[in-house]
DNA sequence: ATCTTTTGTAGAATTTTTTCTATCTTTATT
DNA sequence: AATAAAGATAGAAAAAATTCTACAAAAGAT
């Protein structure tokens, strides 16, 4: 009897997700939760063996949430299933933890597969981000400007890109005002964007 | 026996949609498509009694297949189903035909409320978007936002969108930071957005 | 193993932005 | 013409963001 674990803030997509996993594995427990909260209470009261999430959720810092599982419940699958786009963030999460990464975008024989491979302890990431990897880590090349972000800095352009203000961020990340505004200015640099707009623009043309 | 076409690219979102509107309308004939071709390919062979659709998909002019419907169409009911923010978008799509317009946020019960009002030949708008449009229609209608702003709001939010400060703009027309400030203020109350990128995003929509 | 660089953090000072209130002008409305 | 609404402007106060400096911890390099 498996036990799963949806993290979503769209009732849809728990829907769905569910009526797939029930039709994957018949008999299973399975458990929602809309935000970080909801989710870390279900994660102390319960021992999932998979945890499905998304990345992108309005109220909550999910690689903050992605971290916080890897280090509290080492032993946890967590299986990101995001609309964005895999290349940036995928790596960040892998290594923060996650055991595979799937776009809400794939085939359903994908999604099944990713899941099938995490319950059985394989990590799974998509051919094509696979492939990415691999020849970044071959040249050795950033050709990506995101990738030359901290773990934090990256956490802060996602924030900044939701519209969040520098205050808003310093609340949520629970740090010093100052600390955003110095890491806001780190990254404008390492970016080399003087405004929001054109670090929309740049985060719009890497499809971060 | 209803007869539903559910257009969204997300196989989940789309499975998640089936159920629901299974378990509202136990015998049911549903079609999905995930992207414009299919829809209009879906729509020539059938006769649908509702067609829910996401406005965002990748390979898709959501607007053009939405107008297209209602030309081709004009019994089509369309419920518009978006992660979007309303406001901007739900007026083109409800002007363009759409019977209705609910967010993949909204909590189950406005869905499942929404579905049933369209399948009974009546619109549905969410509360918040109703009174935002009566105030706008109250107010001054110019379907375009940008319509609304006065000749110096109007080029302060064309400096603002080139990504100019607002001591920026004082400089270059010559008045004082807080009458920068204080245009920056209506215009952004006019337009309905809370910052930058949000602005970015409604010049965008109407390609202003 | 040691030195260097990067990263995460923040206090304090400074600058910038926002907000609130208010005046005068222009443009509608009756 | 009289009155009302909308628009352009700021001063002053308050709030928010930035900059500068600094320091400890972590990661990399030699």
């Amino acid at each position: 009897m498996k036990k799963f674990l949806i993290i979503d803030d769209h009732v849809i997509v728990r829907s769905g997700m569910k009526l797939l996993l029930s039709e994957i594995y018949k008999s299973s427990d399975i458990h929602e939760a809309c935000d970080g909260d909801t989710a870390t209470q279900k994660l102390k009261e319960n021992n999932y063996d998979l945890i499905m999430m998304d990345i992108q959720m309005p109220k909550t810092d999910t690689f903050g949430l992605m971290e916080y599982i890897h280090i509290k419940y080492p032993e946890a699958k967590v299986l990101i299933f995001s609309v964005n786009a895999e290349n940036t963030y995928a790596k960040r999460f892998m290594k923060a933890g996650a055991y595979g990464f799937v776009s809400k975008e794939s085939p359903l024989e994908e999604i099944i597969k990713a899941i099938n491979l995490v319950l059985n302890n394989r990590k799974y990431i998509s051919e094509t981000l696979a492939y990415k990897i691999a020849e970044d880590s071959i040249s050795g090349r950033t050709d990506n400007p995101f990738n030359k972000l901290s773990p934090r800095e990256f956490e802060i352009v996602a924030l900044l890109l939701n519209g969040k203000t520098v205050s808003d961020i310093s609340q949520i990340l629970n740090i010093q005002v100052s600390t955003v505004g110095t890491h806001k200015a780190r990254l404008f640099e390492k970016l080399n964007v003087t405004n929001i707009l054109e670090l929309k623009e740049l985060a719009t043309v890497y499809k971060v």
